[in-house]
DNA sequence: TTGTATGCGTTATCAT
DNA sequence: ATGATAACGCATACAA
């Protein structure tokens, strides 16, 4: 009883040949004598087609896997819509959450090698060693969105987000602040490390103040992570005396939660704080003020991604790409006011 | 050329057995020399490895697939991290965009009982006849988030949406708000009728005024659609000398693109205008001013109807069941402004 | 209309 | 270590 009914059964059950449960069940030809007979044989065991099965003797559809680590940041979202436009029709395409556990994307392209799919669009926020190990050993096709230090052999969009920061930086600079925060995102992912140097490098250029209290990393890329760590930072540099005047936020979702931080303290944005976030997601254009952010071109690199993975799938032996996006900086009212 | 190379011709050219030809892609025990041999020649020919096939032979798990109207919808994205957290382990779960096509959903049905998989949760904006129909037709377990008028034998997760209207109006009636418009999304859809129906009871309820003038139906659920719908009642509202002081929105994005167009007109939010939303999603705390909305729990539906669906895998002879959720009014300070 | 037999592409079992 | 073959669960061409 603990094991699934199959098809067999059911006709062994009703008495009658395998074919005719078959017809009787996808309503071709079959006596109306039969149907009754079958579907209450059915009904009665509670069987369930089996779909892998079905699919495999009607020539199932290519079956592709789109990995994040968070499918509630609207950036990954707008990666997705992409990809279901591009390869929509013919494919269907399953979304896998790994939620931050990066052992848990290294399970799934295992798994990948194991029939969970014929092929994977992947972004993760952290390339680790085993990781790393797994893309190499995997038969089925992986495009990585991101950055991807040694060569894998495998498709790659890339984008580099520390001239993002530096568009930021630069503008900042350009509208007359000095005294520059920045929230980060966890320093061991990839975006975490590339917005680091990025900072780092603009804060040279400028000849900025060059503090670690003007530097902090929030535990996430999430709003509330964001509010967290622009309560510490703001307390930190206005308690040591040492007022900011613009903070760059490492995400949108982040410099959301650093707006309704220095709020809550009472500051003006961006009268006595400009703002600024990455990845110039929906919310930005939305959110009151306008948040400046830098386009990295999310749909652009999912439809990227996903013509990649069906031109590999259409020539497996074509040799491995790499494609690079730019950076576009989009200035709204967090760092200007209503200039309109 | 044209077709797919199966494992069959790689041996084949090769010049080897299937098993060793499986054994030396899989891995498992093979000598180096045949390793070489097997993986050249699949190269060659552009072997890739069927996800169906080989899930059939390994008994793979099972699939579901969640099919909504927009996934850029936040309250979609939330159902799903629910479905996702209940059922990922075990099952692998596909999201499918029907992009308003209704006709869409009712092929996705119909693919459904073709082996596409074993599962559906679908929360559909509009029911259709036609996809009543199909839903009556499947064999493969369908769980509604949503309203299902006629009794389909199918499980159901449901929230009355017209009381939640209920709800935000005795709320703004409550704070002296009195001439209350709205913006509805369409009226062809469950959610668009279900809230045109909550207002209409809401205003005799009250006796509020009543005109045409104040009633207004976006042509989306989006915050452009919202932006659009707002700029058109303000507009006619104030020529017609009828000014409003509130308007109640069929869901949290029209809300922000009515707020967005308010400001845009000079109006304070909610000094001069008092605006609601519907669904609670994250952007609504968020939001400044954050939003009065009524949390429709859509995390919970979602975890109810993945639970079902996995008790009727258990069980498929379990009869239909129903389950409903309560609306929650949660206020914030875009009808009550700064409280705190 | 119904039953028998074959094959979808792959992996596992059993010999060799 | 390798090769021949059965089996996964289902749908269909063919024969009856």
């Amino acid at each position: 009883m603990g094991t699934k009914p199959t098809l067999h059964e059911v006709a062994a059950t009703a008495g009658v040949s395998l074919a005719s449960a078959s017809r009787a069940l996808t309503g071709r030809s079959a006596s109306p004598e039969m149907v009754r007979k079958v579907r209450t044989a059915a009904k009665r065991i509670g069987y369930l087609p089996d779909a892998t099965a079905r699919s495999l003797r009607l020539g199932g559809h290519r079956q592709v896997v789109f990995a994040v680590d968070d499918i509630g940041n609207p950036n990954y979202v707008q990666m997705l819509r992409a990809i279901e436009a591009e390869l929509g029709e013919t494919t269907r395409i399953s979304v896998s959450s790994t939620g931050r556990r990066p052992d848990q994307t290294v399970e799934l392209v295992r798994m990948l090698s194991m029939g969970a799919g014929d092929g994977l669009i992947i972004s993760p926020l952290r390339v680790t060693p085993a990781l790393r190990q797994a893309i190499a050993d995997t038969v089925v096709p992986v495009v990585v969105i991101g950055t991807l230090h040694s060569d894998l052999g495998v498709d790659n969009v890339f984008v580099d987000s520390s001239v993002a920061v530096g568009m930021v930086v630069d503008h900042l600079v350009e509208i007359g602040r000095t005294r520059i925060g920045v929230i980060n995102g966890p320093g061991n992912t990839n975006p975490g490390a590339a917005r680091r140097a990025g900072f780092a490098a603009a804060v040279e250029r400028h000849a900025l103040v060059r503090t670690e209290a003007l530097q902090i990393t929030a535990a996430d890329f999430t709003v509330g992570a964001g509010v967290d760590a622009a309560e510490h930072l703001l307390a930190a540099t206005l308690d040591s005396g040492i007022p900011i005047d613009a903070i760059v936020c490492a995400n949108d979702l982040i410099a959301i939660g650093a707006i309704s931080a220095a709020r809550r303290r009472g500051l003006r944005v961006p009268d006595d704080l400009a703002v600024t976030g990455i990845d110039d997601t929906e919310l930005a254009a939305l959110y009151s003020p306008p948040l400046t952010s830098v386009s990295l071109q999310s749909e652009r690199r999912g439809g990227i991604a996903a013509r990649m993975l069906s031109e590999r799938f259409a020539d497996p032996s074509r040799p491995p790409r790499r494609e690079t996006v730019d950076a576009t900086l989009v200035i709204r009212a967090s760092t200007i006011g209503e200039a309109a």
